[in-house]
RNA sequence: GCGGGUGUAGUUCAAUGGUAGAACGGCAGCCUUCCAAGCUGCAUACGUGGGUUCGAUUCCCAUCACCCGCUCCA
């Protein structure tokens, strides 16, 4: 049975994940809410993040434990750090469309041969047109010679012109648009007077401000190389398209690592996280067959990264016909020491890492895992979602314990006689430690119909004979079946399933 | 941003130029000793804004959102 993305996405805002954004006012495209169980279901991913790279990192490939520490830096950083990395003029180029042929380019890459004499039209090409294709090309349409042209790229003439011009991919002139800015960036104005002088930005990518903050948590943590910095927050984009629910949004959660070290362990390094970010996911209830590693080819990479390994999920809307398809979840990039060596020519500061027993100092090389929490949260909602004609819901999530919003329900049989106060004692016990449901009204089946929806894996039922011998109904979601067990059993019960 | 499609309760659908019905879900009650059972009742919708019209959920236009394709994805 194949997982429908609307079927997913009408779960999610039944059930209350994930609502759109102002859902009253009709949405706003690439924003998203998650709503009480999608927030407890983003949290417990996000917690385990935290602390598989923070609290509990894992053992590094000589045996000895690494390090890793954490920040929570600011969304609004100084303009320049952005105009550092490239974000702000990297992205600033003005895009002109046809309205022919419906393609879209970039106004610099675009030359355009003017006829020396001003008389007839002019001709555009794309930026990989070859010669022969271009003498080719004018003479057909114009019956002159290339030396019968001067060339400029499209961005250098005026918009009054564009009507004489024919466009790369047509035979007729005057289809291309006046060009404009694409830039991923937000920006906003710091004080209350908007204008040039205090524009900023909202981060576009939390690793940023981690480079930002090297030299302090540096001077600061007695950190030494290798060692990682990690960062969960906020990140926003003004995407072109924001597409596939969740997926690609305007503004998302990212969880990133920048891993420092000396430049000739980088591919030590490289393959030691790509297989502990495996794990990760396999550990949260991503199955092995749905994840696919696509090695990035050279021509695609940034132009700051030697290697990139893109960790990519089988999420359904990626599925072209019956073949399945994969989309990015995570990136393990290699960055070199791009982001440093900019830094530190940017602001003008010292940014070297100094190693006292080698008497050294250098920029550490960067290995960056980083991935996106939201997109992390919708595939395991996709994960787990199951259809089972058998069971009254039709459909289970299938989180595992751990990653459940709602760990378990406590159901009393009926809502009368002693079943109820002897539900609310043992509700109001276990939420001290687990995120719990009390759920009392209707027949036990459609309750346990509702926490099929919503992914709890285990209810527990009082009945009479709990009020004879202490003992509860143990529901398991996975295989409807049933057991007692002691009351006083149920917290260690809990607390052995969520660890696995 | 372009092209195509869609938009009616929470969800899935229906009907209609004279302001809307159902199923499931939700809630309340009855009943119920383990899987959306049964009975009764309640609440909830024509995405938004214009236009045409005596009257628009229905026709037209715009806009917004979602889906598919292209483009984009640093």
């Amino acid at each position: 049975m194949t997982k429908d993305m609307k079927d997913i996405v009408a779960l999610c805002k039944r059930r209350g994940f994930i609502f759109a954004a102002s859902d009253i006012y009709g949405g706003l495209n690439g924003f998203w809410d998650y709503g009480p169980l999608g927030t407890e279901l983003k949290n417990n991913l996000r917690d385990r993040w935290w602390k598989d790279m923070v609290l509990c990192p894992p053992i590094g490939p000589d045996g000895a434990p690494i390090e890793i520490v954490g920040v929570d830096a600011s969304i609004i950083q100084n303009p320049k750090s952005w105009e550092a990395s490239g974000h702000v003029g990297g992205f600033n180029d003005p895009m002109v469309d046809c309205k022919e042929s419906k393609k879209r380019y970039r106004a610099d890459h675009v030359r355009v041969y003017l006829p020396k004499d001003g008389e007839g039209q002019a001709v555009a090409f794309d930026k990989d047109a070859e010669e022969a294709e271009i003498e080719k090309r004018l003479k057909k349409l114009t019956k002159k010679a290339p030396a019968d042209f001067e060339v400029e790229t499209l961005d250098k003439i005026d918009v009054e012109k564009f009507t004489n011009i024919i466009g790369p991919d047509v035979k007729t002139p005057g289809t291309l648009t006046e060009p404009r800015q694409f830039n991923m960036m937000f920006h906003t104005f710091v004080g209350a007077n908007a204008g040039d002088d205090n524009k900023a930005y909202l981060r576009p990518e939390t690793c940023g401000p981690i480079f930002l903050n090297f030299k302090n948590v540096v001077d600061s943590s007695r950190v030494k190389v290798p060692f990682g910095i990690a960062q969960i927050g906020k990140a926003f984009r003004n995407e072109v398209t924001p597409r596939n629910f969740v997926f690609r949004s305007r503004e998302f959660e990212q969880m990133e690592l920048e891993w420092f070290c000396e430049e000739e362990d980088v591919p030590k390094w490289f393959d030691f996280w790509v297989e502990q970010r495996t794990k990760f996911w396999e550990s949260v209830g991503i199955t092995k067959d749905a994840l696919h590693f696509l090695d990035v080819p050279k021509e695609e990479l940034a132009h700051y990264s030697s290697r990139t390994i893109d960790v990519e999920y089988q999420f359904p809307f990626a599925q072209k016909g019956d073949e399945p398809g994969f989309d990015e979840l995570e990136g393990i990039a290699h960055r070199g020491n791009y982001d440093l060596t900019k830094h530190q020519e940017y602001s003008g500061q010292k940014l070297e890492y100094f190693d006292q027993a080698e008497n050294k100092r250098y920029l550490p090389h960067v290995i960056e895992p980083s991935t996106g929490l939201t997109r992390g949260v919708l595939a395991l909602i996709c994960q787990a979602y199951t259809v089972d004609e058998n069971r009254p819901s039709g459909v289970y999530l299938n989180f595992t314990p751990e990653m459940a919003p709602k760990k378990a329900a406590i159901l009393p049989l009926t809502a009368k006689e002693d079943h109820v106060p002897t539900a609310q004692k043992l509700y109001l016990e276990l939420r001290e430690e687990f995120t719990v449901d009390l759920d009392i009204k209707q027949n036990i089946g459609k309750r346990y119909a509702r926490q099929d929806e919503i992914g709890t894996p285990y209810c527990f039922t009082i009945d009479n004979d709990t009020l004879q011998d202490q003992t509860v109904t143990v529901r398991e979601r996975n295989t409807m079946s049933q057991e007692r067990i002691h009351m006083d059993k149920v917290k260690d019960f809990l607390r052995e399933k969520i660890r696995g």
